[in-house]
DNA sequence: CGGCAGTTTGACATTTTTCAACTCCTGTGG
DNA sequence: CCACAGGAGTTGAAAAATGTCAAACTGCCG
């Protein structure tokens, strides 16, 4: 599915893929794009066709396989990743061993970007959650095809302002809710609206139902709180009819009640 | 000292200026250089002559009193705010009225890049701590000034992952630190290196100085705890020998025992 | 079948928040 | 010049919540 030099992105769940040999179309793909509004200029897909020639001539794409990790915290920012399948775990760690997950990429999403913008130490360790398809830049590569063509700069800075949202996004569900149950609901919401991003309009009270790939411990790390309290609080979500799984499948049956009872 | 068509950034304590018709200077400032090591084009100082004669021609400058609202979190982001001098925070409310001061922005730190780009809404409110001055560029001004010149969009996707980075440290201080110490201690460490950035060879022991024009219920805000428990705490550093405060200017006395102390 | 990773549950200890009272300082208006 | 209001900081005591420790359970995979 994937050759090795022009790599496929899957965007059947996410938006941000870029097309093969396509030139400045707009909105390929109508239902997968974010909330805001510009969409036409967010992905890769809008670059010019001598800019997308280009862009499939650099770098290597690869498979990996669930659990392997991709890029190290603190290690120099000498590639580029750009996730074409899978899904793959940022987190930032302390010096005790403690863990802080940042966000959970999909298809489209870029690796490394401030870090390679900054030519500094990658910031985040990143991590395979399921079976992944990756395309690999070196640095000087990408930094060429950046001065070679205007339209990646602009595109790139708009890719880190989505991080940088996400960031923002995280700081506020560990500084702004006080009850665990707050941290928890706020981040069960994120992970299915990030899922939901193509079909969703948006805030509905419709049930939302997402691939659940954290473990508890995960969940933990990514609300800031203890393994045993997500536990807890699931198991009492369930119980008042928030939340409904089987297996890896979750569903959040009323996301806006969910919302202002706990958040 | 600040005309309102050609404002000039005080770069007394910070990087990130841009200097009146020098065009690509490399490093004209060579003590006041963030730690990323491609200091020469991380400031608008990088532009080229002409992008920066352009740069003067938009824009206006005004001077604003202390605790003045800049931008409101929510509203459409339809100005770019650039600091002359002043320190300017940023914060983030839950609909309880819960705050989360996410950073203290100074002279050379652009507001409201994000969201310009993305075209949303603001995602923080900015509220100036000090007298200030800032010029203010409208979005269609800057988006052709960033679409006339390539260099534009290249400083700013480097000021974004700037911001990027700040966002993720917010993070990291609210999750990463199990006790409300080791909270504190992180934010006071950021707040007096934010500030050194000049001066200081990055992580010695040598005790830092600098001005606190925070309240406890702002540092409160920014390390995710009750005021009550920021003036504990401080108490207590200062019981230990770690802090020393007159009126507002804070001295950090050994950074490194309390960042392995406490954090 | 054993082992392991992930989950669940209980009891307990600790920490921080909350509430409340009080002080200090500053600016304002009579 | 004084009185007063209000913001900021301090301190104490009690309450609530979550983290920690411990033990048992589940399901999966070799």
């Amino acid at each position: 599915m994937c050759d090795s030099t022009l790599p496929v992105i899957d965007v059947s769940s996410r938006c941000a893929g870029y097309f093969p040999l396509s030139s400045r179309r707009p909105a390929i793909f109508p239902r997968s794009i974010p909330k805001t509004s510009t969409a036409s200029s967010q992905c890769f897909c809008t670059f010019s066709s001598i800019a997308l020639r280009d862009f499939h001539s650099i770098g290597i794409s690869r498979h990996y396989d669930a659990h392997e990790t991709l890029l190290r915290e603190g290690f120099p920012a000498d590639h580029l990743l750009i996730i074409c399948s899978g899904r793959v775990k940022l987190t930032a760690a302390s010096t005790e061993g403690r863990l802080l997950l940042l966000r959970v990429a999909g298809p489209g999403d870029i690796l490394g970007l401030a870090a390679l913008h900054e030519h500094s130490l990658y910031r985040v360790t990143s991590e395979t959650l399921s079976p992944c398809t990756i395309k690999s830049i070196p640095r000087g590569e990408f930094v060429r095809f950046m001065e070679a063509h205007p339209d990646v700069s602009r595109i790139t800075a708009l890719a880190l302002a989505r991080e940088y949202n996400s960031a923002v996004l995280t700081a506020r569900r560990l500084a702004l809710n006080t009850s665990a149950a707050g941290k928890l609901a706020s981040t069960l919401l994120d992970l299915a609206r990030v899922d939901e991003l193509d079909s969703a309009p948006a805030h509905t009270n419709l049930p939302i139902s997402f691939l659940m790939e954290l473990t508890h411990e995960d969940l933990g790390s990514m609300s800031g709180l203890s393994r045993e309290t997500v536990s807890r609080l699931l198991t009492r979500f369930r119980h008042d009819g928030h939340v409904f799984q089987i297996h890896d499948q979750m569903t959040l049956n009323r996301p806006v009640q969910m919302e202002t009872r706990y958040c």
